[in-house]
DNA sequence: CAGTGGTCTAGACCACATC
DNA sequence: ATGTGGTCTAGACCACTGG
């Protein structure tokens, strides 16, 4: 129950008969925060940090926004605050009357698929079949090892998988991970899994997908690729590059997919 | 001064001596409203619908807070919400001290940019040149028409534009207008402006773009293109589909853009 | 019914910008 | 010093879920 940590409140006395000499306090708060953070940041930080230990799992609710504002002795607005923004990441999920809830890639199909971009071109919803064609171990080569922020050389796992969309090949992803991260990943556990890739990420290796950045360029389609993927060789195919974080925007994925756009495309919302 | 229209309120009389009797505005708000909306969407949507008719142009600042709140009757914590919501989605822009603005595409570099995704590889900051290339008036062809919520055969604007980078052409960009809206549309009259293509439409037509969505394939190098774009004839490149929508989600520009991915890429953000 | 998130209020104070 | 947005509180009530 040491939940509450060190909290530096900016707020001063406040209302009701004031509870003067608390005024010291507040320059406290300023010797000890020199750019200023304020109330709901940090306790969004202890959140985070909860999460992080896996205090609470995915799919599970977290403690109602009345006892989370007790254990912290703040008010439940300043709580609400902080939630509301873990929920505008996608890191928690606000379900009113029932709770808040540790995000998850495992429940829905739009869960499962929440950052996959490819779309049909008739805007119909379609979810594609994933297989896993290989898994090897490497060494890092230096722009991977960059990407995933560890040295040239280490250990990663590589998968090489396909999507199909109706039984049509569009996707082949190579997609790298930091071996230290992933010990024990063999492709026969994969294909025993249910789910989708980053599902099962999270619930077999505790590591969950929170954000990513994508690189989108045109390229021709190789000898290899154009098999797979059945185009002809030198046929216009999407490079996907993608870096994929997690707590701490620590870089725990790097892929790179190779898409077809022969019937669906990369979708984007820009605001 | 007659803004306050006719807000139904779900909350009740609460605290301080109880305006007793104001219970029955309450289920008036039920007997309105089938679905409930809270108070401060309400109020958003007024907010929107001044922003709409002009009242605040682009760049201007709304009134405060205090002085919405008084002409709304409402809190300073509900205008606060509706303001919020505004701001998240980038069509006002909040600066501590100074005022609530109306967003525009003419201030930064970054807001004449805001929905530009491309960019270098080496991850450098760097924006385009924009050279039009000519202006065309063309009755919409059934797709692009379907695309603008008009109908066949309506008056259309065509331009096309090419973007450098450093010098060199990198998207060639065909775009097409809704006549109705960009009457007296030129090439001289672009030309003469300084500025985004956004910040254009801004000042000089009242059109707004808010948001938008694109679609993104793989293509080969039409001979065309590819002499615009110094590339071979079947070189890749990223097809860039994009709607764009003003208030009431209306949709305004359809745009279709080539782009090479020499030395460029098309970045995106997933959460 | 009780519990949870969602809305709304009123008031105080802080941080920032400007005069 | 004044005004603006930003934070925080305390308390009330509404909407939704599930026993």
């Amino acid at each position: 129950m040491s939940d509450v940590a060190t909290l530096v409140n900016p707020a001063i006395g406040s209302s009701a008969k004031s509870v003067s000499g608390v005024h010291d306090a507040a320059s406290l708060a300023h010797v000890g925060t020199p750019s200023f953070q304020p109330l709901y940041q940090q306790i969004k930080g202890l959140l985070v940090k909860q999460l992080e230990t896996g205090e609470w799992q995915p799919g599970e609710s977290i403690p109602s926004e009345m006892e989370l504002a007790a254990r912290f002795s703040v008010s439940q607005g300043t709580v609400r605050k902080a939630i509301d923004e873990l929920a505008g990441e996608n890191i928690l999920i606000r379900r009113q009357g029932k709770g808040t809830f540790v995000a998850t890639h495992t429940e829905t199909k739009s869960s499962m698929f929440r950052f996959l971009r490819v779309r049909r071109n008739d805007g119909q919803d379609e979810y594609p079949e994933s297989e896993l064609l290989d898994v090897k171990r490497v060494r890092a080569p230096a722009d991977v090892a960059r990407a995933l922020e560890i040295s040239t050389g280490d250990a990663t796992m590589v998968l090489r998988r396909v999507l199909r969309y109706g039984g049509m090949p569009t996707v082949l992803d190579e997609i790298t991970l930091p071996g230290a991260l992933f010990k024990g990943f063999t492709k026969e556990r994969f294909d025993a899994y249910e789910g989708s890739m980053y599902g099962f990420f999270e619930t077999e290796f505790g590591v969950r997908m929170l954000r990513a950045q994508e690189q989108v360029r045109a390229v021709a389609a190789d000898p290899n690729t154009a098999e797979v993927l059945r185009v002809g060789i030198g046929t216009p195919l999407l490079s996907v590059e993608r870096i994929a974080y997690t707590y701490g925007d620590k870089p725990v994925e790097f892929r790179r997919g190779l898409c077809t756009t022969r019937s669906h495309h990369y979708a984007n919302e820009l605001n």
